[in-house]
DNA sequence: TTTTAGAACTGATAAAAATCATTTTATTAT
DNA sequence: ATAATAAAATGATTTTTATCAGTTCTAAAA
């Protein structure tokens, strides 16, 4: 874990990405009341970020990178619940429900988050009566997209699971300029993620392969059917 | 639908029930904002309060009887969402999210709604901080109980399902006075919960009954076994 | 380059759950 | 009270998915 606490460079108040994330249209003031005591903390590809039943030191803002959020079964077997991009808070609900983790982040790239003070965090949230507002339809909406997925996950068998995740994907993260899949995924993370055996998820992608729904390149995928796909994860 | 605009009784600012529900610590000046123009609707039991795809007209607050939330799945399946009981809001996500309805509310007994419209709730919403951050500590609360049910769902065999929906509706609905679950629910409700086929949901109750671990009196049920239970809902 | 460990893949088999068909029991309406 | 309808119950069967074993491929380390 490498921490860099470098106010300089990065800061919130001056950081670029802050017009993409919740934070944008903060007052210079909350911003920087927000950058105080903030801290760069670098991961690799596969570190933990934070582990379930710890406590949350602050607010975790992706900055450069991509995270899954996992939880582990009786039986050991990983479930992803959440996927994060930059700007994405990781832990918002965490910090706001005042909890511990209920899961566990880990980084699926090379990543750099800054931690905020809960403090500071807290501090902000409780004045700005329209940045309390805005995080209430984030996170509102976040409980509405969760009852689609549900459904999608508990009603539909594999080929229309995995279609689905694969056109999530594409949503989530978009594409790389040569049409891939803009996120690179073991065949067990996406088993994780549509909450099916990685043997089948395997078997699945070989037959989507098969009849040129997809193109698979190593771990990088290329949608070439989308309709087809989107057929698919209807039933 | 039987509409009852009746100010006087039952207003929001000498509601009982007020203390119980997250109105609680308001103003009487914001209590009487929210009251203005609020209609009380009662609907009897199977009736449809609102329905997916349209668009809510004010924030439900549930003051008598119980509700589901239920999704349909492209074959026309039934999946239960969500469960509520009085004083819940019942669409508060929904509302926060400025979305239609992504579900359907039925009640599952005769039931009474106040509804305050969603004018009103903004205004309140938007000046004071207090209220807003309560209800952002409460939607991240269920966001955080929505994983843990995720991996119930998804993880566990059926048994275990079963074993675990039972426990949820006691924590949730709690028991009468007989100790019988203080919910009455179908078969093929606790299969929607449960995301079980009906058939499977009665031959594991059928199995549990002759285990001894839950009683049943028509759609009642009584755990006598609460420990097997939990182990049951283990594994 | 060779070694090694981890992923990806494949086929065979077993287990779990859904589906279907039928009977019995409740509930509701007449 | 009776008929009609809906729900619960049960067994047989089929489908789906998981599990297991073994092979090939890939990428990183020695």
């Amino acid at each position: 874990m490498n921490v860099c606490k470098d106010k300089q460079l990065g800061s919130c108040v001056y950081c670029g990405k802050r017009k993409l994330s919740l934070l944008e249209g903060l007052s210079e003031e909350d911003l920087a009341l927000l950058n105080n005591d903030r801290i760069i903390v670098k991961f690799r590809k596969g570190e933990t970020i934070y582990k379930e039943y710890t406590k949350p030191i602050g607010l975790y803002c992706l900055n450069e990178g991509k995270v899954k959020l996992v939880k582990y079964s009786d039986n050991g077997n990983e479930v992803i619940i959440g996927l994060k991009k930059p700007v994405d808070f990781i832990d918002l609900e965490t910090l706001l429900a005042n909890e511990k983790y209920n899961h566990t982040a880990i980084a699926l790239e090379d990543t750099s988050v800054c931690i905020i003070t809960e403090e500071n965090f807290r501090k902000v949230l409780s004045e700005n009566c329209v940045f309390a507002n805005k995080l209430l339809k984030n996170i509102s909406q976040s409980l509405l997209d969760y009852n689609e997925w549900f459904v999608n996950i508990t009603q539909k068998q594999i080929h229309a699971r995995i279609a689905k995740t694969l056109l999530k994907l594409k949503e989530f993260y978009g594409l790389s300029d040569d049409d891939f899949l803009n996120v690179s995924l073991k065949r067990s993370d996406i088993a994780a993620l549509s909450c099916i055996t990685t043997a089948n998820v395997i078997r699945t992608i070989s037959a989507f392969e098969k009849e040129n729904i997809i193109e698979c390149d190593k771990k990088r995928i290329k949608i070439l059917n989308h309709k087809k796909l989107e057929e698919i994860s209807q039933y």
